[in-house]
DNA sequence: ATGAAAGCGCTAACAG
DNA sequence: CTGTTAGCGCTTTCAT
């Protein structure tokens, strides 16, 4: 018996005094093998602390039960729980799940992809996509299943809240509450196809009521996700606050944003919701909170994980061929406290 | 050429008509190969695609280059954050991350392990470890690198900060506030352990002014990671409030749960700081916020993730007849607006 | 500087 | 039901 590296099948096989393949059969279970000699195996497995190779196996079976999970940036509660539900999902499903983060560096969405196929993973779910026509292409060649969640992605599998639905949801409450004059406030964490998407859908409903969302009223807020402050957001809004054509609603693309720019209102002695409305877009767990109270868009998160999760499985097992499959999920309006009426001074 | 598969060593060896050693050498740059050679080699690895197998050169090289990482929950953001922080390090290192998520139930813990083991991750970092001396043991056995990160755990390698401490460190300022009554609340998101040495340095410094943490003082928060409401503790809290011994201020052993008790206290009409006083644990990204404005202790994030990794390379260079590393970080104690002096009426 | 050959630990036919 | 054999894709002596 060898010393000083991890038993394997062979070292099962000795000590039971039966062939390498009988002892691989046990550890799967695959056929029937004599009650005798499954307690003789089994025994030795015990005794030796065997433990099967996975790498091993997956060399000869040329697949693994590895899928590989590419994200931006875990400091986001809504991507990292997400995530969790993926991890989760993959594990109940059989698959160990490699993960890497890109940090938001577009180029390095490359360099993660590569080491996850490298490693073969079986298939790959990305959560936050930077569109990048190259990658998908390459991930096509080598056939590999891609998912993308929480983006949609022409040309691959993917499930993502309808954006253009939900900016139109957003819209319709705040013509309901009475605002005419709105903003709309993108936020670097989002990703900018799906922020577009859901611009369009805000300003399509907003238009059928012939309130039109000028150049001057898109504003970015450069956040971090950690609630920072933006001192260039800070000074244009004073100014635009200023203004006679002051918004009287902001609707964010995401949480975070949406909660920093309650903080900076508060700053500026605006007093949220009877000064200005704010709707903000994922609702994330503190937006829930009394003292924050977020009228807010929720995405299905479970949903959005498991179908994910689904979607890689069903290109794993009709392959190629299979027409892409592409899921939008409805959005919910959360109404809380932060977007009410408009004020009667303000109109 | 073979089709269907992915191109091999022996594909691009084939194509440019040199032998798979060859080829191994300029992939992994090792000998030197004529200059020549290795123009034609790498020629044939762009038009084949070829892409090593990280999986057939762990198996021979019988070492990989994964870690693998178990985590609790990825909802409570100060682990996600921290989860981010090890990823990224991680890779910066060469080494991919494989996760595995327990979801708090303790008994997956060694599933999860088992799994890490089985793919043969040369390292394995736990975040939210339940104390298992069986699991400790058995990693020793195998010699798989083990740390530790945030919980203290003797019988392994392991980084936290100095929990008791900080503990004294909130006695210390909520003695200075004047406080003389004041509870503990522990909550089910920290690791039984960690939550004790929080209270044992807590007490100690209270006990130096002669102040005392009794029975009645302990409470226990049965949170989830998404500020949920605690029935129970609602209707405890409003019994003890009622009582001429009332507590003053609430240390609790983690921000989610401070942010929850600071939730049920508005409800219950009494008012931060003004009429109680609440400190946290973690420093998380909403305890910011000016709407919440908790104070709290805050864990070196960034260091612990680095160390943790350290520690875990160390290991694997220098084996296992190298003593336990064992570090501790400090606390720091931010100091915000949750916690102000004692109010006159309830002296 | 390059090639031949022997595995790494396992599975998958195919015989017996 | 069990054993034999031939790889999976790669690295690594050891010759040449």
């Amino acid at each position: 018996l060898r010393s000083g590296t991890k038993p394997t099948l062979a070292d099962v096989a000795a000590l039971s005094g039966v062939s390498t393949s009988t002892v691989s059969n046990v550890v799967r279970g695959a056929t029937v093998v004599a009650p005798r000699t499954r307690r003789k195996v089994l025994e030795a497995i015990q005794t030796l602390g065997y433990r099967p190779n996975v790498l091993a196996r997956s060399l000869v079976k040329r697949q693994t039960n590895t899928i590989g999970l590419v994200l931006g940036d875990l400091s986001n509660p809504f991507y990292s729980e997400l995530t969790g539900i993926i991890v989760r999902e993959a594990s109940t499903l059989g698959y160990a799940t490699m993960m890497s983060s890109t940090g938001w560096q577009i180029e390095a969405q490359r360099a993660c992809i590569e080491k996850l196929l490298e490693h073969r993973v079986g298939g790959i779910i990305a959560l936050q996509f930077s569109h990048d026509p190259w990658l998908v292409q390459e991930l096509r060649a080598v056939a590999v299943p891609f998912a993308v969640v929480t983006c949609w992605e022409e040309q691959s599998d993917c499930v993502a809240v309808d954006d253009e639905r939900a900016g139109a949801l957003v819209a319709r409450h705040l013509l309901d509450l009475g605002h005419r004059r709105v903003a709309y406030v993108t936020s670097a964490l989002v990703e900018r196809a799906t922020d577009a998407a859901r611009l369009r859908g805000f300003r399509m409903e907003l238009a059928g009521q012939g309130v039109h969302v000028g150049k001057e009223s898109l504003l970015h807020w450069r956040s971090s996700a950690d609630f920072g402050n933006d001192p260039l957001m800070s000074s244009r809004l004073r100014e635009l606050v200023g203004s006679s054509r002051a918004p009287t609603a902001f609707f964010v693309s995401n949480d975070i944003a949406a909660v920093s720019l309650m903080e900076t209102l508060d700053e500026l002695d605006l007093r949220v919701p009877e000064d200005v409305s704010v709707v903000g877009f994922d609702n994330i767990a503190v937006s829930g909170l009394a003292r924050v109270s977020l009228t807010t868009v929720a995405q299905p998160r479970e949903e959005l994980g498991r179908i994910a999760m689904q979607l890689l499985v069903d290109r794993l097992m009709e392959g190629e061929d299979r027409p892409l499959q592409q899921v939008r999920l409805e959005p919910q309006l959360i109404i809380r406290r932060s977007a009410g009426p408009v004020s009667s001074s303000s109109i």
